[in-house]
DNA sequence: AACCGCCATGCGCATTCTGCTGATCGAGGA
DNA sequence: TCCTCGATCAGCAGAATGCGCATGGCGGTT
């Protein structure tokens, strides 16, 4: 997944972009509205992680002209323990949800599963792909009894695809969906891992649409 | 994407219009009011560029009717940097989003495919032609339950026909659309993969105009 | 009616390009 | 330290493309 994590504390922010890292998303950081407007213009996230208190203003005037133009990211804030009324408005300007402060780790990515798994209409937790059992809020991978073990990069992508089931994504699309701006990529690295799922996965399970991309039937 | 660009100083319409066509839009252009419905009353677009200063009123009318009217097209306003309540009413009247004059040609380019990408991830992206069914966001067709292949030029070839639908292409353009600058072609190749999407898609699909173009019907 | 230009379509071939995969190297975590 | 993972390269195989050539149809013009 890709993630923009609105937060100015820097201590914060490089702790949980770094955990988010390790579990395999793009995390895009902005350390106050500006530039989470100007990260928001050029790129589709999948989630938003915002902190309310911001140094140029709240997090709130952000999200709601988000909603404004149509835009149904999911969006996560995030809270002190004892601000209910600002959790409320935040919920009420368009929030899915919020996490308190200081911040759960596991707590954040269980709730970023649920929002992605949501967003990408797919309510049920296993689903099933040819003789494999998925299941993406655990991000663990069945065929029969025996676990397949993807790592962070393999699971990012076979998860991309898979909530695009059916339609074609770009590899320049995957890309953008697998690394944030900072960690510029070349050469063919969405091929390689494509190539190595392929061998865990059975090679019928990513389709290849020459000139345009892949896509999992 | 099919643009309708509303704007009177001919100069930039020009500029614009031409930037835009050379990253693979269809641009109509409109230099006043009267002809932007003109325009609406003929063809759906993906998207408008609205200049709010027309000679014979503010597009915040245009913008006004058409959301009054249910027409939910993404629209792009375009104001001076110092109108910050233009700015503010044209969003509260429906805008999407806004950029400000002078233009910025890469920032308008990437608002635009923002919001081609967002309304993208709406499921509904399905189209109909004769009997086939068209999702053009995941590149892939269908005859009934049966999926027809395209090739990559193929598919650009019938992208570029369907985003200028019901209007003729030139073979001109055609070549310019599916064919980078640099690589310069000669020969029928357009003609080619003409014939060779009827053979896939059906003679009836693409309509000849002798003399002027291809057009989808 | 005859003509001429434009277009359609088929076949075949050479070339280009894309994608696949095994191998290697370095970095960072266990 | 060792080991896993990620990034990148290079070579190969096969698909897609471009294009020549040829035939035949259609339309408008003279």
């Amino acid at each position: 997944m890709r993630i923009l994590l609105i937060e100015d504390e820097a201590d914060i922010a490089d702790a949980l972009a770094r955990f988010l890292r390790a579990q395999g998303h793009a995390v895009d950081h902005a350390p106050d509205l500006d530039s989470a407007r100007a990260a928001l213009d050029v790129a589709v996230f999948d989630t938003i992680l915002l902190d309310l208190a911001l140094p140029d203003g709240s997090g709130l005037s952000l999200l709601r002209d988000l909603r404004r133009g149509g835009n149904r990211v999911p969006v996560i804030i995030a809270t002190a323990r004892d601000q209910i009324s600002e959790r409320i408005a935040g919920l009420d300007a368009g929030a899915d949800d919020y996490v308190v402060k200081p911040y759960d780790l596991a707590e954040i990515e269980a709730r970023l599963r649920a929002h992605a798994r949501r967003a990408s209409g797919d309510p049920a937790t296993e689903s099933h792909l040819g003789g494999l059992r998925i299941d993406r809020a655990g991000a663990r991978l069945y065929r029969g009894e025996a676990e397949i073990r993807l790592t962070s990069r393999e699971w990012a992508l076979f998860d991309a695809l898979l909530s695009a089931r059916g339609r074609v994504l770009s590899k320049q699309v995957l890309e953008e969906r697998l690394y944030a701006f900072d960690d510029a990529i070349e050469g063919n690295a969405v091929e390689v891992y494509v190539s190595r799922l392929r061998g865990k996965l059975g090679a019928e399970a990513i389709q290849t649409r020459r000139g345009l991309g892949y896509l999992i039937p």
